[in-house]
DNA sequence: TCGGTCACG
DNA sequence: ACGTACGTGACCGAC
């Protein structure tokens, strides 16, 4: 048995898995769709062929690269995508950690340098395979050297294998034959010109009859069709350049390094660090456990109550100390991670259900240390609550602000971001598997667990103090995040009150009402189907009642509310389902999912997280209390199961269009400014500027479309989206937006300001320095570069308002505690703030309040907040 | 696990 | 010719 040589044609493959895979990022939101791409089908080859050697070749410029879909098309050449370009080099970092030899050759094609270490891998008595996505490669096979070429159809990649026996097959004619077919016919995407008049058919034939183009000329006389033997007969210069431009050179000047080329361990712990990096998961698994990088960090040691004393002596006199804690949804400390250098970790178990003495020991690191360093501050506050101090650095919070798009900041890999160390990830502590709660993790786990993450809290602090620095984004982290951290913890701890038996009571309310429609949609629809599953819904108003309307989705019809209520806004089945769908998400998502969350003190205590949002809002879950119902009557009811506790009120305050209350002070435009000074209904006073009639004369449409037009321009206005919103046409909508723009002209060149800012610096930026990256502005697909102009439109807006609001937040929670106040902040929702207060505070907590929302921030138009109590939540609404 | 849908700002 | 409003989280049905 012959040892086995593959030889990859790396641009095609790659070429070939970039539009293989339509769209894959890892979460710094560099695209990897390529390598993931190449590397599954490299991986699953070498599988299958066993091969002892491997060598990839690459065209030295790679630009010059087009791609075939287009090319053969257009028959022009197509520039290679930037998202494809730049996976180039990542690809050959990914094999290079391989240890995969890569080879390219100034002046020389990737086809020229597999065809020839293709026939000098031969000479070494190799079996030699060719994995491309080319067919112009065919010509290289031979009996002994493969060639072979995946093809996906329907989701499917099957790889079709040539010898020279089985390109005779399918075309008709031998692998150098092959060569003469394709002079004759052209190829525009490769430049040869071919000769005119022949297309794949007539070459075909004239070779697999005479076998070459010189031959054929030989013959000319016989040559048939008519027009072919013409062809040939002008154009026999042309033919014979084609052929040289189309013949794969067997000389280029490169050597086959056997050595080089054999495949020892692919997975390194290079390619395992890579791959992480990546996010190919997936791929992780085939790596040994020898193969993973040991943390250079030695293991947590794990301290039993008799040493506490000497660790806390320790963390108080350490220049930095890095602290972590497990705690669980309780509030309940189950141990503290403790590391005082790099090479010194501890970890702390509580003794016991409950460990006071941990506590404090946690809260006097915390409160004592001179700069601690913590991995979710929140967290442990939650457990050990403090009061507010200075100095302490949250490296999660941190990296969240530095790179808000990631989806979540893993302690190992802030570690090897910002503190240049490799740490264990939470999957492979646990074994492949998700994080346990708490209370389910062994001794041994969360020992590793919360020391290594109190271990990259340490080592990472201070390189992102420097980059928090460098980007500007110092003051946003000491004076508006940070701080933050206590105002959220507070609230998690406060809980909202919840009645359960009206909770309870409103779902069965619920499941009448809709047990009645239930049988009245049966009874229309002539069958019993499930209504929930937008699939059976669509077959039965798109085909068994042949209501109009197409498809809308990849997966079938579309019956989203907005669709449906265009088209049937009288068909009474129709509404029937949409009010169906209504009650029956209030019951599953509320009614039926919040008693769940009650926890023993009577109280719903859902997470608020201030490390997922790209704009940096914060958002809330588990359960999400930021989008219970209100805009309908019947959801909006749920809000009276929500109560204060007995003796206290609710005092609701919100932000009257704060959004656009800062894009009329970030643009400077006067009139909007003016406009906000006079005005008690800006979506009237916008109506009447922008339609040009009295203010009082605004009809109740003109002020709609104005209100649409002024949210719209907040959201990064669109002519298409705004025409939807209405139910008008584009043009229509274009007019409105043109008309909006003319009336405040500084808003269109703020706007525009704001792309272009953008775009040169490849952020977008709030008026407290918080940015968010815009990396779809650079792409060269059109949607998604319109997308990035919208998003660099909002996020500004969105994001300035998500800053005041926690200004506010902070300011309020020290003025409550300043005072004394038994009131206590329980809730956020974006522009609104619930305080749960004693009733007889009520009075001058709501008088706070509204002071340090409504001062949160100097800007050149007054923030106004709308304030209300009451003793349930709808009330206070 | 993913896409569709819909609750909120 | 594309096929879109910005930002979230939860539930469901269909893979």
């Amino acid at each position: 048995m012959r040892e086995k040589l593959l030889l990859i044609d790396g641009h095609s493959m790659l070429n070939r898995a970039f539009y293989g895979i339509p769209f894959l990022t890892n979460s710094e939101g560099l695209h990897t769709n390529a390598v993931y791409g190449f590397l599954n089908i490299m991986l699953k080859v070498c599988e299958e062929e066993k091969p002892q050697y491997l060598t990839v070749a690459f065209d030295v410029h790679a630009p010059t690269f087009r791609h075939k879909k287009y090319s053969d098309y257009k028959g022009t050449r197509k520039a290679m995508p930037d998202e494809l370009r730049e996976q180039v080099p990542l690809m050959k970092q990914v094999l290079g950690a391989m240890n995969i030899p890569i080879v390219e050759c100034e002046g020389y094609e990737a086809d020229d340098v597999l065809g020839t270490l293709s026939r000098q891998g031969e000479a070494a008595g190799l079996s030699v395979t060719i994995l491309t996505g080319d067919r112009d490669l065919l010509q290289l096979a031979t009996d002994t050297i493969k060639i072979r070429i995946p093809k996906t159809s329907k989701g499917k990649t099957e790889v079709f294998d040539y010898y020279a026996d089985g390109v005779k097959r399918e075309y008709q004619v031998t692998p150098e034959e092959f060569i003469d077919v394709k002079a004759l016919m052209g190829d525009s995407s490769d430049n040869i010109p071919g000769i005119p008049g022949v297309g794949v058919k007539t070459a075909t034939n004239l070779i697999a009859t005479y076998h070459s183009i010189e031959a054929a000329h030989d013959h000319l006389d016989e040559v048939r069709p008519k027009k072919a033997m013409e062809s040939l007969r002008d154009h026999y210069d042309l033919a014979v350049l084609s052929k040289d431009l189309a013949t794969i050179r067997l000389d280029a000047p490169v050597t086959f390094d056997q050595k080089k080329a054999v495949i020892g361990n692919l997975y390194t712990p290079e390619a395992y660090d890579l791959f992480k990096r990546l996010d190919f998961r997936n791929l992780l698994d085939r790596f040994d456990e020898a193969d993973k990088k040991p943390a250079e960090i030695p293991k947590p040691v794990i301290k039993g109550a008799d040493d506490r004393n000497r660790v806390l002596e320790e963390a108080l006199t350490a220049e930095r100390v890095g602290l972590a804690a497990l705690v669980t949804r309780s509030f309940e400390l189950l141990g503290t991670g403790i590391c005082t250098g790099p090479e010194t970790v501890y970890y702390l178990p509580a003794e016991g259900p409950y460990d006071p003495d941990l506590k404090k020991l946690t809260g006097r690191i915390l409160a004592e240390a001179a700069r601690p360093a913590v991995m979710d501050l929140k967290e442990i506050l939650n457990a050990v609550p403090m009061a507010e101090r200075d100095g302490i650095t949250d490296v999660r919070i941190g990296a969240y602000l530095i790179e808000p798009l990631r989806s979540d900041y893993p302690f190992d890999v802030i570690a090897a971001e910002y503190g240049k160390v490799m740490l264990p990830s939470a999957s492979e502590l646990f074994g492949g598997k998700k994080v346990p709660e708490p209370e389910k993790m062994t001794a041994e786990q969360a020992a590793r667990y919360i020391g290594y993450a109190s271990c990259a809290a340490y080592m990472s602090a201070e390189p992102l103090l420097s980059k928090l620095d460098e980007t500007g984004m110092r003051r946003l982290f000491d004076e508006i995040e940070m701080p933050l951290t206590y105002t959220l913890s507070l609230m998690e701890r406060s809980g909202m009150r919840v009645e359960r038996e009206a909770l309870c009571a409103y779902g069965r309310e619920l499941g009448s009402q809709i047990a009645v429609l239930e049988n009245k949609i049966y009874e229309g629809a002539g069958k019993q189907f499930n209504i929930n599953s937008p699939k059976q819904l669509g077959e039965i108003l798109f085909e068994d009642m042949k209501l109009p309307g197409g498809k809308k989705t990849k997966t079938g019809y579309s019956t989203a509310a907005g669709v449906l209520e265009k088209l049937a806004p009288t068909v009474p089945f129709v509404q029937d389902v949409l009010t169906y769908r209504q009650l029956s998400k209030l019951k599953s998502t509320y009614a039926d999912a919040l008693p769940g969350y009650i926890r023993g003190d009577g109280r719903i205590h859902s997470n608020f997280n201030q490390t997922i949002t790209a704009t940096g809002r914060i958002s809330s879950n588990e359960p999400n209390l930021q989008n219970i119902p209100v805009r309908m009557e019947i959801g909006r009811k749920i809000r009276r199961v929500f109560v204060p506790e007995e003796g206290c009120v609710y005092i609701d305050a919100d932000y009257s269009q704060i959004e656009l209350r800062v894009l009329a002070s970030m643009s400077g435009d006067e009139k909007l400014i003016e406009a906000y000074r006079q005005a008690s209904d800006i979506h009237r006073l916008t109506a009447s500027q922008v339609f040009h009639v009295p203010f009082d004369e605004v009809t109740p449409l003109q002020r709609r479309n104005a209100k649409a037009v002024n949210f719209g321009i907040v959201y990064g206005i669109s002519s298409f989206g705004l025409s939807q919103d209405l139910s008008i046409s584009r043009k229509e909508a274009a007019d409105y937006i043109e008309n909006y723009f003319k009336t405040y002209p500084k808003i269109k060149s703020f706007l525009d300001g704001l792309v272009s800012a953008a775009k040169e610096k490849g952020y977008a930026e709030t008026l407290y320095g918080r940015r968010r990256p815009v990396p779809e502005l650079k792409e060269s697909n059109f949607m998604r570069r319109q997308f990035g102009e919208r998003v660099a439109m909002n996020s500004p807006i969105q994001g300035t308002a998500a800053d005041i609001i926690k200004i506010a937040m902070n300011r309020v929670r020290r003025r409550l505690a300043a005072e004394g106040c038994r009131a206590k902040l329980i809730l956020q929702v974006h522009d609104e703030l619930l305080i749960e207060s004693p009733a007889d505070e009520a009075e001058h907590v709501s008088e706070l309040l509204r002071d340090e929302m409504e001062h949160a921030a100097q800007l050149s138009v007054d923030l106004a907040v709308d304030l209300h109590t009451g003793t349930s939540w709808y009330d206070a609404k």
